[in-house]
DNA sequence: GAATTTTATGAGATATATGTCAATTAATCG
DNA sequence: CGATTAATTGACATATATCTCATAAAATTC
């Protein structure tokens, strides 16, 4: 195991289930980085988890199972994160540009995560929308305040996301710098009709870094029959 | 086979081998459409042919052979269409509004090969940026014109060609209605930098309607050695 | 520390894919 | 038509994946 073990770690100081089904967790998000869902199996993820074949099949039904499981905590994570990068930021030029330059940082910092959020969001298509939830409404409010001049709805929501994810593709690939999120948001907000000038000063303005927040790790209080 | 055959009909004079070779194209085209190329299997793709497995190995070294063959086949079909739907357009705002608004016809208007083009360019990078090729010409032209406000790079154009390429998408899965091509013209000609009005009058205005141009038969002049 | 419950194991049954090849069938030629 | 060449076939060897289950090991309880 190369990965980040986030979940093996959020879990260390569960009983013994929830931490194998954490290790398989983790084995998966970086079988699916690598390999892509379609392509990774069950016996590579066992491999990844150092734990035998059958295990698997105790704590997962088959590798939709896992696929679903993973992917929709990642996405969770990824709301949550952005969430609390964006706490200080009312207007909505800012918040728009924020989500788009956050995203790709958390993505980039942990480039496994990232490639597994990638994939997810590819296969699952609610999940995409769960993961731009928030960014209608900060587009609606943009309208509200005219600064935005587009009809706001699903195909621009659609199209927007394209561009973010399109970027988070090339970041992952090294075919795009740092700079990318800065680059990608400007035409973004272009695109929406911010001026120029604005659109430029506030997608290149200096983000004050965060730290990517390992989740809290749960208590132990009660180590009882359910996993 | 309930696709197009369009290699099979190119193919009907010519010899066997050759016919049959396009049989094979032709059931790869519908099965890379409707599994994509990771889950698409040999097996498939012969039964689809209606023929035996073997004949599959006497003309293709494996899978990848006539992916391949089958995906720069159509990358250079669609970038002739392209081409001869736009000799009489000059202007740059036209032409790159055409050339989204066009391709994004014709894939549609044959759904198989759309859905294999999108899952061609999604594998083959290279393959992209021959479809692309045209763009960046037509892109530096309207900036010399002072039409569009962008620095024209790699960057700009990769996160146009995904803006397309997700329209085309949610084209395919019907999350799209016949407008999306103008609508995603009119958001990548505002993201250039082309005056607003502008950029909706030549996004949504109409577009004389083409023929898909079937590929011209070869003749049968010496059905000889080769395939 | 023995009994009981929880967790893990890996051999094996089943399925499906790949790629080869000797044999068969179809087409062409003299 | 008989011979020769071209094209096709499908059984087979090999590999890899899925999922089950009887058994073993580990942890927990009393």
């Amino acid at each position: 195991m190369t990965s980040l073990d986030l979940f093996t770690h959020e879990a260390r100081n569960l009983g013994k289930s929830a931490r194998t089904k954490a290790r398989l967790m983790d084995a998966a998000v970086s079988v699916f980085a690598r390999d892509g869902f379609e392509a990774a199996s069950v016996n590579e993820i066992t491999r990844a988890a150092e734990v035998a074949n059958g295990t698997f099949y105790v704590y997962f039904k088959d590798k939709d199972e896992i696929a679903t499981a993973v992917a929709y905590r990642i996405a969770h994570d990824v709301v949550q994160q952005l969430d609390g990068a964006m706490v200080g930021t009312t207007d909505a030029v800012e918040r728009v540009s924020c989500a788009t330059r956050r995203l790709l940082d958390l993505a980039t910092s942990t480039p496994q995560w990232g490639q597994a959020l990638f994939r997810a969001v590819w296969i699952y298509n609610d999940l995409r929308d769960s993961v731009v939830s928030y960014l209608r409404a900060d587009l609606e409010q943009g309208v509200a305040q005219g600064v935005f001049t587009v009809e706001i709805d699903d195909f621009l929501i659609s199209t927007f996301s394209a561009m973010t994810m399109s970027t988070l593709f090339r970041r992952l690939n090294g075919e795009a710098g740092p700079d990318a999120g800065s680059r990608v948001a400007h035409l973004q907000l272009r695109m929406l009709g911010v001026a120029p000038d604005v659109a430029k000063r506030v997608a290149f303005q200096a983000l004050e870094p965060i730290t990517l927040t390992i989740p809290v790790i749960p208590r132990e209080t009660d180590r009882s029959k359910k996993n």
